[in-house]
DNA sequence: GTCCACAATATTGTATACAATTATAGCGCA
DNA sequence: TGCGCTATAATTGTATACAATATTGTGGAC
């Protein structure tokens, strides 16, 4: 019995992750309700189960819990957005340089995969699935520098980052993110750290600076389709 | 009705902010079992509350739940110890740069007073207190930083960090603390960002060292006692 | 026609009840 | 005596019921 115990996952943890991918994939807007009733029938469990799952999103930032009104998807401030890509910067470009030192073949293997997928998303015009394969590849950057701690954080960021993408991208921008992540895989194979920190801090701020961070947002719409 | 709406705080909330106190000062050992009924019996709530807020702790890797086995205080491994200090080493000493340039003389006397009630604690001989209070000073340095996110997140590290110490401080090295505190504030004190950097930099390595990450540990104890 | 007060409705916050799983103790057997 | 099995007890996982709060709709006064 030295199996690796496989945790069955329980039931709130499955809600959280389809919520939380639904964020992803933008089809889930911020703003929008995450009423309690509704939500339980939609996956068939009770609101005992949904409130856990609205809770560990509410602690990802991912919704807002107002109290006595519900949970909202969130719509991060724009001060919220520029300390979201504050904190990526202190923690991904180093990181990206240990991931250079440490990278296995294998490793590399899997993240161009992960870029091939995005690709492919790409091309099949399901951009939400291609941000959310470009937020993976981030995590699976830090998974590969060995630092779950971290890992963990940066996967927070990258979520909270994809409902920043969602409310502030400027859309004639269009999808400049490949290459540099072509590059960084490049610098990760060839174990050059120095460049894999630079490409990272770079790429870092080409996302931040692609974003119109001005003006305020909005637009909620309707739920039980978004989640099929 | 303009107000600042002050939510007042859930049930769970409570719960959470009592039970993370009481780990924060080591009146809660890690390994320690947290049964629901138990802590909802002491609190006077419902297990609902209680398991609320034990996820919330669980999120902050205070506590670890095992699936239909329970809460227990967690017990960081030595490899999660060294984790957490690589990423405050990512996250705080940039934090004090920044801190350093924008405090407030508002902002340095709550430094002293912390730094101040610290001291007390430790004359008291409340050491659980005083090392709570230490932590504090990290968390509110971020704060001045004014960056919400990473302020969450060396608050988690602090928290972690606290358990950390309860595992594998190594009982020789005295409070050496307090005055790497001290140089710390000065720094802030005079806007010099540069050294407030370093200083932090060296007081976190300085941390680092004085634990021992070698051995395995243990041991939990009674609960009521522990929270009164 | 607009605004305010109050009632009706809906939704969340909490407690309790039941089901499922795990831990424990007792017993039989080698 | 020691090991393993079974039955019991204890604890967690989930669902439901009730209470508290917020939202919405209606009616009336100005």
């Amino acid at each position: 019995m030295l199996e690796p115990v496989e945790q069955k996952e329980s039931g709130s943890a499955r809600v959280a992750e389809s919520l939380a991918m639904a964020i992803h994939e933008h089809r889930l807007s911020p703003g929008m309700k995450l009423s309690e009733d509704e939500v339980g029938e939609i996956y068939g469990v009770s609101r005992t189960v949904v409130r856990a799952a609205l809770q560990q999103l509410a602690h990802d930032h991912l919704v807002e819990l107002k109290r006595n009104r519900g949970a909202f998807v969130a719509q991060p401030s724009i001060k919220e957005a520029r300390e979201v890509f504050e904190a990526r910067a202190l923690l991904e470009p180093r990181t990206a340089r240990s991931a250079a030192e440490r990278a296995t073949p294998e490793d590399i293997e899997i993240l161009q995969n992960h870029i091939d997928e995005e690709h492919a998303a790409l091309d099949a015009g399901d951009t939400g699935r291609a941000l959310h394969l470009s937020g993976m590849f981030h995590v699976e950057i830090a998974r590969i520098a060995d630092q779950t701690t971290i890992a963990d954080f940066i996967a927070q960021l990258v979520s909270r980052s994809s409902l920043i993408i969602a409310l502030y991208w400027q859309r004639r921008t269009a999808l400049c993110e490949s290459h540099a992540h072509d590059a960084l895989l490049k610098a990760l194979a060839r174990h050059d750290g120095a460049a894999a920190e630079e490409l990272m801090k770079h790429h870092l701020l080409d996302l931040l600076t692609s974003l119109d961070l001005r003006d305020q947002p909005s637009v909620p719409k309707s739920l039980k389709e978004a989640l099929i």
